[in-house]
DNA sequence: TAACGTTACAAG
DNA sequence: TTGTAACGTTAC
């Protein structure tokens, strides 16, 4: 057999060592190794034995054959956590189409530049007699690093090494030169920073005979070693984080553990704390806002066994546990658990396969789940567990819609329709809370000119500007900002002003309508700093404000149990959007907005105000009936063959010139149109994208659907060639987006 | 000149 | 991160 070579990472986390290493494969392991092998090698001039990882097996040498070491052997332990990570990490390259080495970078934390955050100390290791004879003869001797250091030592017990170095001046040679000469011992004890503050707590609540039934099922089928991906369909407010916590606690007594998954950690502050109230230091969390020192102590110790349960976004799914139960995937439909940057997997997929490989359960859980997962459930391939009672058998609120384009005959141009306007005050009076949602995903405020329908744009982008206070402009893409001009730059009329409807505007024209109300409001404004969203959130549970004004993020599962109104203005706004997942986002937003109604004994009233009342999102979310928007929706979705009936691969191509890239598209368009049998593949396009510039770089898009999504994956092979052997896309960029959640 | 002390560098 | 080569320093 020729000569083979395999390419590995070293199990050394230092930036440096972000690379991988290529070693001799001896031939009595030739049979046995494979990518994601654990193996140890000869490292470095002293030839360290250390671990490393396979990543590829190849029969060419990089460089000069001769200075390649050979791998000692194959790890014989029992298979590391690495290797089982590593393994993902090389699924999730295949199945999203990116290079090992970024789907490596998604899974394992090699990169980080913190170290760990140790502690070291030094102390002596002989009596302070011998120390002082030893001191002596250094003095003699002029070796005066080690007098020094003897010195401090005989008068300080101990010693910080960071003191040592940095102080003392003394180097890491000198101090381990000692140290051989077991004069001196160091110690080292490691420091792991705490990025949470809650205090655990035992209060229990008894599960519901529907609770407690799924929670029985799950527990019965882990007991007999079936393990399945559940889809959890639970109303809001049925109490779907109770049953999560009674799962994860029957994991751990198995001396297992738990992945918990939510959209965005500061969104859902108030599951993260029942996390904590109920399991105390047994929990870790990952989240955006934490440093790279904390993200690294919470990998070390979950992987020392001190963290078993991880709560956090996508990333938390590769905490490095050995032996996991359960994966949970709360709102399981959130956008938020695609990745937007390369691999762009999606954290549902990911999870369901990790599941499988250490052989747990996943639970999905949602109030409205995703099409896809919900046809998987009819289809079988998940279990489908559902709750149609509220806790304590809560009524649901009553939903109304209100017709806006009536109000506008009536003669209301306000934003507020007369029931609402009625209804805030009611509540006023009864010092009841009140919620006012206002749904702008995808649109804010602009300024254009009554006079000549001119809008402002951003010069690097075709975007509008973004009004802020203080007649600020500012592209949301390339963070460009202007002053809001007060002539109309194309016809000199002063008619020119911000449009849209905006948190401040609403907040002000509330302020103004009811003065004696407390308004708290939550945005991209108000939320900027850290633990800001906390605040909000914990003044208004504490009813220190009457209403809350906000945007998607007051959607997201707080419960605030003296919240008896909710209004909705422009619920519709999000139904115009140039995507067929734009009525599936509508219904579950309002879905979400409306179950914040009446969380405890008080009943609870949502208002709706809307231009296009007879829409089916809007309907089926006003009767809170998930499988009737289900049904109308799966057969949409089969008529057009769009998701789950197919698989998209989005197609995007960047470059800095307009029309070349829109050449450009057009040919590969046809290339791969000639290329493929059109029973397999439907090509789409080319057109410019949604946002067809961003910071001077125009972009094209071509969207692929075929049946199989192995067929993409085939397709994308080719046009990487393609693309690398014609010259003539040097200056375009190329990328990929499998079965992507937002049109481009 | 032998031992210590420091620095820079590279790891297959 | 860790080992080492090379060079600089110091006492005898």
């Amino acid at each position: 057999m020729a000569q083979r070579f395999a390419d590995i990472i070293v199990d050394v986390l230092h930036q440096d060592l972000n690379k991988t290493f290529q070693y001799i494969i001896p031939e009595s392991i030739q049979d046995d190794i494979k990518i994601g092998s654990s193996v140890h090698i000869p490292f470095g001039k002293g030839n360290k034995n250390i671990r490393g990882f396979v990543i590829n097996i190849t029969n060419e040498p990089q460089i000069d054959p001769s200075k390649l070491k050979a791998i000692i052997q194959l790890s014989q332990k029992e298979v590391g956590i690495e290797e089982q990570l590593i393994q993902l990490a090389i699924w999730i390259s295949k199945k999203y189409g990116s290079t090992l080495i970024s789907a490596l970078k998604t899974v394992l934390p090699i990169q980080q530049k913190v170290k760990h955050q140790n502690n070291k100390y030094i102390n002596l290791r002989v009596s302070k007699e011998e120390a002082s004879k030893k001191l002596i003869e250094y003095k003699n001797k002029k070796y005066v690093a080690m007098a020094r250091l003897l010195e401090h030592l005989l008068e300080n017990d101990v010693l910080e090494h960071k003191f040592v170095s940095n102080q003392l001046k003394i180097s890491r040679q000198t101090i381990e030169r000692l140290e051989q000469q077991e004069i001196i011992q160091t110690t080292t004890e490691k420091i792991y920073r705490k990025p949470h503050k809650f205090e655990k707590n035992n209060r229990l609540t008894v599960p519901t005979t529907q609770q407690n039934h799924i929670i029985d099922t799950v527990i019965e089928n882990m007991q007999k070693n079936m393990q399945k991906t559940y889809l959890l369909h639970g109303i809001t407010g049925s109490g779907k984080t109770e049953i999560y916590i009674r799962l994860i606690e029957n994991v751990l007594k198995d001396h297992k553990q738990g992945i918990v998954l939510i959209p965005e950690i500061s969104l859902t502050h108030q599951t993260v704390k029942r996390f904590y109230e109920r399991f105390g230091s047994k929990v870790g969390v990952i989240h955006s806002r934490l440093s790279q020192g904390e993200r690294y102590d919470q990998y070390i110790q979950a992987k020392n066994g001190e963290i078993q349960i991880m709560v956090g976004p996508r990333s938390a799914l590769f905490a490095p546990f050995n032996n996991l139960g359960i994966i949970i995937i709360d709102e399981e439909h959130e956008s938020t658990y695609k990745s937007d940057t390369t691999p762009k997997y999606h954290a549902r997929e990911v999870a369901i396969k990790r599941a499988e490989m250490s052989k747990a359960s996943v639970v999905l859980g949602s109030a409205t789940p995703s099409i896809e997962s919900y046809y998987n459930a009819m289809k079988g391939h998940y279990h489908l567990l559902e709750i149609n009672e509220r806790i304590e058998n809560r009524p649901l609120p009553q939903v109304t819609i209100i017709d806006m384009r009536e109000e506008l005959e009536q003669g209301n141009k306000t934003m507020l329709s007369e029931q609402l306007h009625r209804s805030i005050e009611e509540r006023l009076q009864k010092k009841e809370q009140i919620i006012i949602f206002i749904n702008r995903r995808g649109y804010s405020r602009f300024v254009s000119c009554r006079q000549c329908g001119f809008v402002l744009k951003c010069n690097h982008c075709d975007v509008a500007y973004t009004y802020h206070n203080n007649h600020k402009l500012i592209c949301h893409y390339c963070g460009d900002e202007t002053v809001s001009p007060k002539v109309c730059p194309s016809c000199q009329s002063k008619y020119i002003k911000q449009f849209g409807i905006g948190t401040q505007q609403v907040e002000a024209y509330l302020n103004k309508t009811f003065p004696n109300s407390k308004i708290l409001r939550m945005d991209m404004d108000t939320t900027t700093k850290k633990n800001s969203y906390e605040k909000i959130l914990t003044g208004f549970y504490n009813q220190e404000a009457d209403i809350l004004i906000g945007t998607q993020m007051v959607a997201k599962g707080h419960d605030f149990p003296n919240v008896t109104l909710v209004g909705v203005l422009a619920a519709d706004l999000s139904l115009y959007m140039n995507d067929f997942r734009a009525n599936e986002r509508t219904f579950s937003l309002l879905t979400q907005v409306a179950g914040r109604a009446g969380r405890a004994e008080k009943a609870g009233e949502v208002l709706v105000q809307t231009y296009s009342p007879d829409h089916y999102s809007i309907g089926y979310a006003q009767k809170q009936d998930y499988k009737g928007f289900y049904n109308e929706e799966i057969a949409f979705r089969e008529l057009m063959g769009y998701p789950p009936f197919s698989n998209i691969m989005a197609l995007l191509l960047v470059s800095k010139d307009e029309k070349e890239v829109i050449k450009q598209s057009y040919d590969l368009a046809n290339t791969i149109k000639k290329v493929v049998d059109a029973n397999d593949y439907d090509v789409i396009g080319p057109s410019p994208a949604f946002i067809s510039k961003i910071n001077n770089l125009y972009r094209q898009v071509i969207y692929i659907k075929s049946k199989e999504y192995n067929y993409l994956l085939r397709l994308k092979k080719y046009i990487d060639t393609h693309f690398k052997n014609n010259s003539q896309y040097n200056n375009t960029n190329i990328q990929f987006d499998y079965n992507p959640l937002f049109s481009y």
